[in-house]
DNA sequence: AATAAAGTTTCTTTATAAGGAAACAATATT
DNA sequence: AATATTGTTTCCTTATAAAGAAACTTTATT
């Protein structure tokens, strides 16, 4: 007896439903607001700090920025902190999901 | 003795910085975030909907919506919840403040 | 001008993000 | 293998976002 094994696209469209649709593109908001801690070890890393450079720059503990990286639902001053830390500018795309693009 | 007056724009350019500088770029994207609020207000008016119709849609009150509007330090999920309920999908566009665009 | 509808404010409670201290764990470095 | 560096976890406190209830204010509507 044969095992079928998923990509993880895959599991995605069966479970959450395929891409553009609303479930779907509803979830994937989520995935990218929740992975802003992520985001940030990836982008400090590319800038070769520590968490002890970069916590300095902000005035925490190392131990914070592994909070921050790890956890999932900073505040916008956390995550405008860090940002602004790491010299990066963070903007925000706001998109009707039936149709029109704004920027804010 | 005649009074200058100042526009909004002048006054950011004296006060915080040049378009482009760092401390501006710093400002306004602070700015942007702190903003959240105002935008749903927007966009919530956009789609001719009441705080109340909003609140019902996310299952708080009416007053809780006006505190988001008017607040300034939302969580990321409450951000969220809103644009979900809003049927609007919010990316994140990171800047390096030295070139290249990212987006995650 | 009176009524209704929409939005805000105040007071209070609850939940939780932010942060430090210190021990611990995992990865380099010598 | 021992040491140093980097990152994580636990325990704890503090600050504050989220939320409801109810009074109040502002803005339509009749």
């Amino acid at each position: 007896m044969s095992k079928k094994f998923y990509t993880h696209d895959e599991i995605l469209n069966e479970f959450i439903g395929e891409k553009e649709t609303p479930a779907r593109i509803e979830f994937d908001m989520n995935v990218e607001l929740f992975l802003v801690g992520r985001k940030i070890k990836e982008l400090r890393e590319a800038k070769e700090m520590t968490q002890e450079d970069l916590g300095k720059l902000i005035g925490v503990q190392k131990a914070q920025i592994s909070k921050i990286e790890n956890g999932n639902n900073l505040t916008i001053s956390t995550i405008a902190k860090v940002f602004n830390a790491l010299g990066l500018n963070l903007k925000l795309q706001i998109e009707d999901n039936n149709m029109t693009v704004k920027t804010c």
